[in-house]
DNA sequence: ACTAACATTGACGTGCGCGTCAATGTTGGT
DNA sequence: ACCAACATTGACGCGCACGTCAATGTTAGT
């Protein structure tokens, strides 16, 4: 549950697996869904993963965890993403000016319909959050009450 | 999504899962897996939920939609709720005081530990949140700036 | 050159959460 | 008495998200 910090150098799927603290069979899995684009291979074909590659792998943890979404709704989700690293790539390169701006508009359009999304879901737990904390509230003063009566009990009252 | 009330009356399945907007299988499946408690039945044997088995179906529908937990995990939360209904219905009854404050007590803890793990989805979320507010406002400076470029193409600077 | 550790693809298996018949019974109204 | 609407149990099916072999190839160290 430690969140390891972002590697600097590339890892074998063992490596990437144990750190997000996933199988090989998921990652491998992930890549055949389109979740994670194919890494690059060393010439043996063994996966290496890219330190962008491993972020995405977390990303794809946090969303289906945090949010409990199917992975198709993921792989939606993760269009936002790819723009960004494409706009990345592209940025230095020609490439139309209004091409790579209609790109950041979508991109942005994507990210904020992610935040209501999460907003949303926020709320409904925080209502019911509220709900179990009166709950919780109830029982304590149904504890109190049944503590006085004891007392009651054992000791009348000095009134 | 329209949050329907409480109903007074009792409901078929059929009315039920509407209700939930659920199936009729779900609800039967629900039973099955003893996170319903079997409801009354008429005399043909067709099923009769009470009001307080379709909040039980609302409250199930919440922890699998809003916290994604599996059915197994949320058999296990609804205990809590079991026992908050046990203890009403023999509150009027004799019973060991002692007995039904012990109870109450292990209610307020399962509810506790329930409002824990909801703080920390909250709090991850919230982290996410932050995470894709600060993407949004990096877009928003990109298109700024991509905005003057394309300002001093047509009007050149007026300083 | 050998070996242990690590990887590959392919294929079948599995548990969960229901969907979908099929055959039959019940209820309520005319 | 009849009929449409609604329900019942049982059983098989299915998509998702992987688990689990099996057979084979690669890498790195001695």
């Amino acid at each position: 549950m430690t969140d390891e910090p972002r590697p600097e150098r590339f890892l074998q799927i063992g490596e990437a697996a144990e750190r997000a603290n996933l199988t090989q069979r998921t990652l491998r899995y992930y890549e055949e869904k389109g979740l994670l684009n194919p890494p690059t291979r060393m010439d043996g074909g063994f996966r290496l993963y890219s330190p962008e590659d491993i972020e995405r792998i977390d990303r794809i943890k946090q969303l289906k965890e945090l949010l409990g979404f199917s992975l198709a709704e993921i792989k939606e989700m993760l269009v936002a993403e790819d723009v960004r690293t494409q706009i990345k790539a592209e940025w230095r390169r020609d490439a139309d000016a209004e091409e790579k701006a209609e790109k950041a508009r979508t991109a942005r359009e994507v990210t904020l319909q992610q935040l209501a999304l999460i907003d949303q879901k926020m709320e409904k737990m925080s209502s019911l959050r509220e709900e179990l904390a009166q709950r919780v509230q109830r029982y304590d003063e149904l504890l109190v009450r049944f503590a006085e009566s004891k007392e009651q009990e054992t000791a009348p009252s000095q009134s």
